[in-house]
DNA sequence: ATTTACATTAAAACAATTCTAAACTGTTGA
DNA sequence: TCAACAGTTTAGAATTGTTTTAATGTAAAT
């Protein structure tokens, strides 16, 4: 079974039709070794140069999303202008190199899982994301 | 020693004049005996209707940047669409409400501080943020 | 008072994202 | 197999949050 067949059947067990689109897309996202993150902008010009096949923004934006529901994504939370997707969906969290604008994931050696003795009336933990921003030493804080 | 000279001397310290403009913001950010979240459509409304006096968008995205700078404000990530600020400037946490979009502040009591166990070589840690999003059971997750 | 540098403003520009409406394409079932 | 339907793609327009611009106004130094 070769990666195409593996990304169909992904794609068709959660009810997304295997268009050539999405498999363009799958091919990026997926079938790297390693997970890695990404901004819209930047998946669709790896796709435009990489596989020089024209692709529509629009078309990312929907194909991102409807991925991100199905939970084949996660989306991180910087403050910033634009969303940074992760292709990493265990529950991890991040470093931010605020020189570079980098985000580098973190292991779970890295940190200790977080301790939250605190509830919302009514409401369920969704996510507990941590983020810690670095800088050159002389960097003023962001 | 009122408000109006308090804020005056706040600015003028951090290098900024004591404008009409400034010294609203200052009495809508600085007043309250409590700290609060906004974005800056929010914090342009209430100087807008609470004051009665019209004021530029871009003046607000001004000083309230100046502010943030000085250490007056900080900026929270929400993975999101706009910034919001907080008049909090302590090393805090927030829980986010996804079905409101209500940003509220952990107290230290709330959460036990986070234990990093890795360095990022050349880099110094910045900050430190936790952003727990809640939602009702049966919402998706976002 | 005059000058100068900094501020404010409305409006235009901009960038990220979403919407729209028309054309297209998997899929289903006759 | 093919018509028909529902889901997709697309380019472009619209929207939203934010920043820039260029003209005008104002605080503070002289």
């Amino acid at each position: 079974m070769n990666n195409i067949s593996i990304y169909t059947e992904k794609l068709r067990e959660s009810g997304l039709r295997p268009t050539r689109q999405r498999l363009k897309i799958c091919e990026v996202l997926f079938s790297p070794e390693k997970t890695f993150h990404f901004t819209i902008n930047d998946l669709t010009k790896i796709i435009e140069d990489k596989l020089s096949e024209k692709i529509s923004l629009a078309t990312v934006y929907n194909t991102i999303h409807a991925f991100k529901k199905k939970g084949y994504l996660k989306e991180i939370s910087i403050n910033c202008d634009k969303s940074y997707f992760d292709t990493n969906v265990t529950e991890h969290h991040h470093f931010f190199d605020e020189d570079t604008n980098e985000l580098i994931d973190c292991s779970n050696d890295d940190i200790d899982s977080v301790n939250i003795k605190r509830n919302i009336t009514g409401k369920k933990i969704k996510s507990v994301e941590v983020l810690i921003k670095v800088a050159t030493d002389n960097q003023t804080q962001k």
